[in-house]
DNA sequence: TATTCATGTTCACTATGATGAACGCACATG
DNA sequence: CATGTGCGTTCATCATAGTGAACATGAATA
């Protein structure tokens, strides 16, 4: 989910550099997370700057998402800087990464390209993938009786990871409490299962669905042999 | 999906407005969208500036997130400036809504706080809802091979609607490209199909998964009868 | 009670984002 | 060929985002 992607600590905020005012400027990066300075509460450790980026790179990063957006919708930066009600030298230099956009100046872009700011700070992805079943790391409860295949992680400014799961009957799987604002949408597809909040579990049939929070302590129960559902995290 | 949600048009970014610079500043309250100057192209005609907005309402929402998530993260103002790097001054204005900040600095707040950029300019919601097998507004083709059940529309700053599919042998299901960068994640649960982009459908079986464009025309042809399936159509 | 420390807010100043104008280039038209 | 129009880039200037310091307040401690 998102917060594993996160670790604890302190980052300096860049100084911003204006490159048509030559250079000599100190460079733009981030110093980056200190990789030791996980939360007290953090489940795991993962090596953290590695996997956040630095402020320079999510202009660089807007700075394509911008030009993208303009000509998938096929219009000049003139006509765009237009709409948006920006000078066409702003948007200039934001497209060829050399500013620093204020939070007005990009929403006024994504509303005149009708893209959320979301898509421009974080670009997407794609491609044909095929996953058999039996296939995929399978996360397994001791017993085995509740088993669970990851079959799409969650993408950076996306908040979903999408499981497909197996269980028998016997030891309920009891799943502690994720992070605060996670819910689960539940589709049984095989079989019958005991699940939801631990203090308020429904009991399930193929093609039932079930909305709950997640970040309170839930289970699966299978109450059939070999019953299958998918689970849709969504970190709201 | 998120397309909709956007009208056409120019917008004029508001004014900045220093709330600490004293009263005289006009208002910085965005014109709006004219709601009577759609581009030619556009496919619609909504009423723009009720859906869309305004600049400054942006810098409230993200004001009301940067003390939602920093209160959820159990923090003050002062620490989140230290951890962030920048000035408890910046932080105090732009909670109170009177600031308008800038990319960087608003990236090295999501760093410190530990959440994306998408949920600090838009933030989320929730609840408990369980739709059994047979209920829900099933969207059928004509000989009603194939019916979907929409489970979870796609709420404001997510990119995802989560379909139940249900179908028999017969007319293959066919669907017109989606939007724009659309992808499926389909899981068959029961039955056999054949499914994907048209020009490269693969054979199903219980429990394999497919990943591939939604933007592309894709078809779902059952091969057994009562094939099941869960959708997952996702705005990338 | 006085002192210290932490909190968040306000202030004057500096650095920088955004501006309109000028520039250079390519293309279309008379 | 000369002119006009559109494109994107660069420049000097102005408005404002961000800064560090001062301020006001509340809580804890000696």
């Amino acid at each position: 989910m998102i917060d594993v992607n996160w670790a604890g600590g302190d980052v300096t905020r860049a100084g911003g550099t204006r490159a048509r005012r030559g250079a000599g400027t100190p460079a733009g990066s981030a110093e980056g997370v200190p990789a030791g300075a996980a939360d007290a509460g953090t489940e795991m450790e993962i090596p953290a700057a590695a996997r956040m980026g630095t402020a320079a790179e999510i202009v660089a990063t807007v700075a394509r998402s911008l030009r993208r957006e303009r000509e998938r919708a096929g219009i000049s930066l003139t006509e765009l800087a237009r709409r948006a009600g920006v000078a066409k030298s702003t948007l200039s230099q934001l497209e060829s990464g050399s500013g620093n956009p204020s939070l007005e100046t990009l929403w006024a872009l994504g509303v005149a390209l009708r893209v959320p700011l979301a898509r421009l700070v974080d670009p997407p992805r794609r491609g044909v993938q095929l996953i058999r079943a039996g296939e995929g790391a399978a996360m397994r409860t001791e017993g085995a009786e509740y088993s669970a295949v990851m079959l799409a992680a969650c993408p950076p400014g996306a908040r979903r990871d999408l499981y497909r799961v197996r269980a028998q009957p016997g030891a309920p799987y009891v799943a502690r409490p994720h992070v605060a604002g996670t819910v689960e949408h539940l589709i049984l597809c095989t079989g019958r299962a005991l699940a939801g909040p631990e203090d308020e579990a429904v009991g399930l049939g193929p093609g039932d669905y079930l909305l709950y929070p997640g970040d309170v302590p839930h289970v699966f129960d299978a109450l059939e042999p070999d019953t299958t559902a998918v689970i849709v995290m969504e970190d709201t």
